[in-house]
DNA sequence: ACTACGATCTACT
DNA sequence: GTAGATCGTAGTG
């Protein structure tokens, strides 16, 4: 980069790696509001985090590093990277490491609002709503332009990271989408009241 | 090597 | 509300 160039002007900081180096529930609940920045060939595309899932290991049967196998082995790994796996043969679900000291972790990040660079999210996802194009997990990787190759990916710079962004307002709390009965509930998190939302958090849990 | 199964989304009744 | 798509991962033989 050229002395004096500043090609990250105007963009948000990233959040360090420490911030992900914590409680997996607390980190999914500190990720609402924050946002998502991909830095692609074709321009910059931002969202805002609005709903997120907490996934632990050893104790949590719904998370993939219940058991070590050669694809959850990346979150008993360095937090802050990517873990991003192809879910029914067609999309992808992108999440980010937590935890230190080897316990796994991760958060799954389900849905953001649109912030920056619609023209190309919608060049993305075809036919979505603006308020939808990024509403579940799928579509948030397809609309962020988040595939395979992002799996390791360290998401504490560029071109893809999170970064800081405004208080969530108020945390709804629920219980995980897609996953058998018996876990644990309010591991879901998401803003109240926002359009972005997967699907609703029922009143009563 | 072979089989079963999804942390989902879309389309259609 | 429910069915079907689609393929990497994981478990079994």
């Amino acid at each position: 980069v050229a002395a004096g160039a500043r090609p990250d002007r105007g963009l948000p900081r990233p959040l360090p790696r420490r911030f992900f180096a914590r409680d997996t529930v607390t980190v999914a609940r500190a990720l609402l509001g924050c946002l998502l920045v991909h830095l692609t060939p074709r321009g910059v595309l931002v969202g805002r985090i609005v709903e997120t899932e907490a996934y632990r290991g050893r104790r949590d049967p719904a998370s993939h590093a219940y058991r070590l196998t050669a694809r959850s082995a990346i979150m008993y790994g360095r937090p802050g990277v990517a873990y991003v796996y192809l879910s029914y043969g067609r999309h992808r679900c992108l999440n980010v490491v937590t935890e230190d000291g080897g316990r796994p972790g991760a958060v799954l990040l389900r849905a953001v609002e649109p912030v920056g660079g619609l023209v190309l999210m919608r060049r993305l996802a075809p036919g979505v709503p603006d308020a939808r194009l990024a509403a579940g997990p799928g579509r948030l990787a397809r609309t962020l332009g988040v595939g395979l190759a992002h799996n390791g990916a360290d998401l504490t710079h560029p071109p893809l990271y999170l970064a800081a962004g405004g208080p969530p307002g108020r945390v709804l709390t629920g219980r995980r989408v897609g996953v058998g009965a018996a876990v644990e509930r309010r591991r879901r998190f998401g803003v109240a009241g926002s359009r972005s939302l997967s699907r609703p958090f029922p009143p009563v849990l």
